[in-house]
DNA sequence: CGCATTTTTGATACACGTCAATCTCCGTGG
DNA sequence: CCACGGAGATTGACGTGTATCAAAAATGCG
């Protein structure tokens, strides 16, 4: 199984014939506006912000989308996007579900259940200390699914991190406030650059995976305060 | 009494044998846990805390039902409830779907866009300060849906407030914070005690509905902080 | 080379967390 | 009937983690 995947993924013609539009954003792009038509997408890559407009008419962060998540399923009841989307980095997408226009059953409760643990996940990322906060949400973005594996190198998880102000905005911290605990993660070996090559904001970190326990947290706002 | 005229009012006699079971919950009673075996429900009144086991085996505050909401959508897949569920104030449930094994796709989905929608509003209870946190909180309790019209008196609306330590949960706040602001909020006049009998955590409080804008709300932050 | 954007770092202030005492109200038992 | 104890809520004093304000550094681009 594993074996069919790769060779019909990687090499073979049906499922590049069966193959839908698939659009890449980059960094910051707008992928749609709140009110907009269309139709629902699958990350395939890549993470995605999602915001609402507040009853005050400011736009702030509703929920996040990492790999494998559907987003805009409410277009297949009301035919226009309830949130704005914008890519959290290079991102791409893929029309859902795959060529039916209307999803079974399960597949829709599949959906639900799958966006309800992650707006749960993200309720999460606002509690808690600063240093600890932003780990999370790195290791979040790190780890997109059980189901397809993540981009590894050596046992590590590969990650491009957001803009610091979009971190802000999911933690619910300042700019400012995240980019010490990201300098601070760096020091406690816990994200470790990749590259000092291409675009600052484009550099990939390798993040330690055991370092999802919190007992090593304590330790690093402990440690790397000073 | 009293409900059997609200019922004969609402949808006659056919009505009254077609009803289910409406179990009722005290302040502080679980509902169902997780991994429990049983089915969806929808909150008739009062408000309902989902919360979820972390990967360390923590119980936390995951997300928030109130009138109208459906939860356990989930065991419509997988058979067993994802969240646990506590009754944060008095509250009464109706299993859901009405009559039928299978809800009708359009159903499933206003539930999804519903559950987002809600999500979202929890997320963003956790963004500012701590009085406006709290009565962006107030106000969604006591603001139970937009198709069945609240309690009201006098056109203020009437809202049981759950135990400060839920409300904690719920804001990422502490337990001595939210204490805090809701004695601020009483002395700004934007939360009424409506009696001093009973017991006391079980006191209604009337709420101005048009202390809804952020213009008030600063207004607060700056004079009762004294 | 100079300007714009993003990120990083520093100094200071304050909002909230923490610890602790007190109060209210209830149930229980003498 | 009142004394006692427990649970939840309130209030106070104090420390600290993070916001705020500000400046500099890093990098891309014209």
């Amino acid at each position: 199984m594993l074996k069919d995947e790769k060779i019909s993924r990687s090499a073979g013609p049906q499922a590049l014939r069966a193959k839908q539009w698939r659009p890449h954003f980059s960094r910051g792009q707008r992928i749609y506006a709140g009110e907009d038509h269309g139709g629902a997408w699958r990350v395939l890559s890549g993470s995605v912000r999602l915001d609402r407009e507040e009853p005050n008419g400011e736009q702030s962060f509703a929920t996040l989308a990492v790999q494998n998540d559907i987003i805009g399923a409410e277009t297949l009841l009301f035919g226009k996007y309830t949130f704005t989307a914008t890519a959290l980095s290079t991102c791409v997408l893929e029309p859902w579900p795959e060529g039916h226009t209307v999803p079974a059953g399960d597949s829709l409760l599949h959906t639900l259940a799958r966006t309800q643990r992650r707006a749960a996940e993200v309720i999460g990322l606002r509690c808690g200390q600063a240093a600890d906060r932003v780990r999370r949400l790195v290791m979040m973005l790190a780890h997109p699914s059980e189901e397809i594996p993540a981009r590894q190198v050596a046992g590590e998880l590969l990650v491009v991190l957001p803009s610091r102000q979009d971190m802000a905005d999911i933690t619910a911290l300042t700019l400012e406030t995240v980019s010490r605990m990201v300098s601070q993660l760096r020091h406690a070996g816990i994200l470790a650059p990749q590259s000092n090559a291409g675009h600052p904001s484009q550099r990939s970190f390798a993040v330690l995976s055991d370092a999802a326990d919190t007992s090593s947290a304590a330790g690093i706002g402990g440690g790397a305060s000073l």
